[in-house]
Order: structure tokens, then sequence, then C-alpha cells
DNA sequence: TCTGGGGTCCTAGGACCC
DNA sequence: TCTGGGGTCCTAGGACCC
């Protein structure tokens, strides 16, 4: 049976909620009507465009690019932090809009989402819902969305992106040729800036080219990725709707430093810092990890990780710390001057999983209590409460979520 | 280059085993 | 020793997404 498939994206989400919130709070000013982004914060270092409005666009202002280069771009442009409370909220009253329509809704971002209507369409057709979605959370909301009719997620995705503000766009089976294929590689889901100079060496620029152009090759010099974009281009696609929340995979934090650092107790203190951060969230999803891995970004963006497997898997902060460190020692032989720190806990299991198959050991039951005690703390009186690496200056400056 | 942070998935190469 | 072949697991790094 053909599956009926609606792709939702909030336009320009983090500035069109930050515009929504400001109005609520009594501003006068609609941000989305001036040039203006929501952007990092220079002074530490993370100065990056996270979104932008439709004139900071027009002044060729990229998502993802410096700050510095968007002032030079565009003098006046507004800036405004990012505030991840406030996107959260938007995005919760956009889903519950959404579960009016189906409960078969994949949260793929914080602003986008699939639903599979397939089940939902009694008399009216999958088109007259998006346009209804698209209208009702405009009025309801306060927000725009563009909303991609399609059959498979894929397509549904791709549709979605067409033109913007506020659209609904459909991309049939019968319509690729004339909607997606004239567009130029770079706009195919999941080609990115390294796979498309590739594209272009074998003179395929659009999507026509790689519809058209020989699987098998594209196998032998992508591997999976090959037969992946060649079916995209051909608008195949199998995957299902993920309504059901998963687990995560892997949990990490990292942070770019305010300045570089040298000095490997410096270095230790911030990576305590990430792999509370860490375990806390591993802790709160009831998991436990087996594998640690630290990475490391040079002042010159080299970056570098190492892994390392525990005995068992745990989620105490202690054990994985101890873990963090010796990786660290291991990859930090000769000093040289750290830009960014990243933990990451991987392989993780169900935390009921271990308990029935296994007995723990004393010492690491003690190490659970106080884990369990400190994160208590933390709920009831917020996270920079109880933070270990507070004591030093630069353990100060790092932000936390 | 004044270049974020959180993820997922894939691959190449080495170790080890039979 | 003119040194197999396949499978699995592990690690480091890379590509991509929002």
């Amino acid at each position: 049976m053909e599956r009926q498939i609606l792709h939702v994206d909030v336009n320009n989400a983090f500035l069109s909620w930050t515009a929504v919130e400001m109005l609520k709070q009594g501003s006068k000013i609609d941000i989305r009507n001036i040039p203006a982004i929501i952007g990092g914060d220079e002074s530490k270092r993370s100065g990056i465009v996270l979104a932008k409005s439709m004139k900071a666009k027009e002044c060729g202002i990229k998502t993802a690019e410096t700050i510095y280069q968007a002032r030079i771009k565009c003098p006046g442009v507004q800036i405004f932090p990012s505030h991840y409370p406030t996107y959260k909220k938007y995005s919760e009253q956009l889903y519950h809009l959404l579960l009016e329509y189906t409960d078969k809704i994949e949260r793929f971002s914080i602003d986008e989402c699939f639903l599979d209507m397939t089940q939902y369409l009694m008399k009216d057709t999958l088109l007259n819902k998006a346009k209804e979605i698209n209208k009702r959370v405009k009025e309801e909301l306060g927000f725009t969305v563009n909303v991609g009719v399609a059959h498979n997620k894929l397509l549904a995705k791709m549709a979605s992106d067409f033109t913007k503000p506020d659209r609904v766009h459909t991309l049939f089976e019968n319509e690729i040729p004339t909607k997606m294929w004239p567009l130029p590689i770079s706009e195919l889901f999941m080609l990115g800036k390294k796979t498309v100079p590739k594209l272009y060496n074998m003179h395929i620029k659009t999507i026509k080219d790689l519809a058209n152009s020989d699987k098998k090759i594209l196998e032998k010099k992508f591997g999976k990725h090959g037969i992946q974009m060649w079916e995209y281009a051909n608008g195949i696609d199998h995957a299902e709707v993920k309504y059901k929340p998963e687990k995560p995979k892997g949990i990490g934090n990292s942070t770019t430093l305010p300045e570089n650092i040298t000095q490997i107790e410096k270095l230790e203190e911030i990576l305590l810092a990430l792999v509370e951060q860490s375990t806390y969230r591993l802790r709160k999803y009831e998991l436990l990890g087996t594998t640690v891995s630290v990475q490391l970004r040079t002042k010159d963006f080299e970056d570098s990780s190492h892994q390392g497997k525990l005995m068992e898997a745990t989620a105490n902060t202690k054990d994985i710390y101890q873990k963090a460190k010796e990786l660290l020692h291991q990859m930090y032989q000769t000093p040289k001057p750290i830009r960014l720190v990243g933990v990451r806990i991987d392989n993780l299991i169900e935390k009921e999983e271990k308990q029935l198959s296994l007995f723990q050991n004393e010492n690491s039951k003690k190490q659970e209590k106080l884990d369990k005690v400190i994160d208590s703390l933390k709920e009831k009186y917020g996270y920079q409460s109880v933070t270990r690496a507070g004591k030093l200056d630069i353990g100060n400056k790092i932000k936390f979520k």
C-alpha cells in the first residue's frame, strides 16, 4: 500500500521562535522582518550563525558561518542569543498540534517532524491535510512552517525544502523529473560538501545526472553511500517513520574553550565537568555505557580521539572519569594548545538489563548512591550548583545546558 | 577562518581466532 | 617460510544531518 507522508519544517525555527517570544513579551518589533540572526557567543569563541531572517539571507548570510562574516555582509544585522528552553517550548506546541492528525510522528529534530498519515485519510486528501496544518500552525502558534507532501520520507523532505517560507509542496513520483531532477546535486539530502565536488569531477551536476548515472560505478567509488545517493536521486526510500522515541545510542558533551589550554591539569578539570554532564544525562535515561571516548581539537582545528572499553557497563561519574582521564593522558603526550575537549559514552545498554544479569560489587553500589544524591541536588537547585570543576576560573566559563 | 554542539552511520586497518 | 583466507571485534577518523 502506498504510504502517505508529510514533512513539517519550521521556517527559520530559532529566529521565528525568538520573534514570537519577543512579541509575546511586548516587543514592538518583529525580528522576522528585519535583518537579524540568532548567533552563538563570540566571547566564548562560538560565534556562528544558527538561524537567519529572510532579510539577513538576502544579504548573503548563511547558516553556520561566523558572526564576524555576517556583520561584514550586513553591517546593520541584529544579533540575538540562542535560548534552548524557548525552542523546546515551541517545539512541544507544534508536536501537540500535529498529534491531532496522527500519533505516528517522528521528531527528526527540534524543528522537523515526519508524519505517517497512511491510516488517517478517510475522506480528505493528503494535500488538504497539509494545507490545514500549515494554516493552523500559523494561526494558532504564530510561526510558519513548510509542509512537504509525498509517498516517502525522502521526497517529503525534499518537497518541504523547495520554496520558503509558509508553503506546501507536493513531490509525487510523477513530479520527480520536473520538480527534483533539475536541482543541483548539492540540494539532495545526504550530499554534503565533501561528496559534491567528487561528483562534479565525474560530470554529475544535477540530481538528474545522478539519477541516470551507473549505480555500480557509484557503489565502487562511494560504497553504501553511493547506492543510497543513487536511490535518493531516483526518489527511492523505504525508511519508516520512527514514531516511537528511541533511546540514544551514545551520549556525549563537548565544549570549545574560551581560550586555548596547554596544561593537562586544566584539561582534566574540563574533562571532569564534561563527564559529569554526560553521566548525569546517562542516568536520567537509565542507561549504562561501556565505551568511553575523548576528543581533542587543537588550535589549528586538528581533531583526534581515543576510545577504550570499561570492564563493565556503568553510569558512574568516577569510573567513567577514570577511563576518560587515562585516554586523555594517552593522547596528550606532548603539550599543544587545545581548543576543544569532548567526551562520549557509547555501547549503551538498559540499566535493568545489567541488574537482571549481574550483581554489582559494593564499591560500584556506593558510587551509584553518591551520584544519585548529586543528581537530586541538581534537579532541585539547577545544574551549576554541584559542579566539581567550578573551582577553576576556566571551569566557570564553560556553559552548561 | 574571528570556524558550535549534539548526534548517526560508515570504513579502513589491525589484532586475533580457527 | 617464497607466510591462506575468512570471520569478528576493536579503534580512529570521517561524512553527514540539524
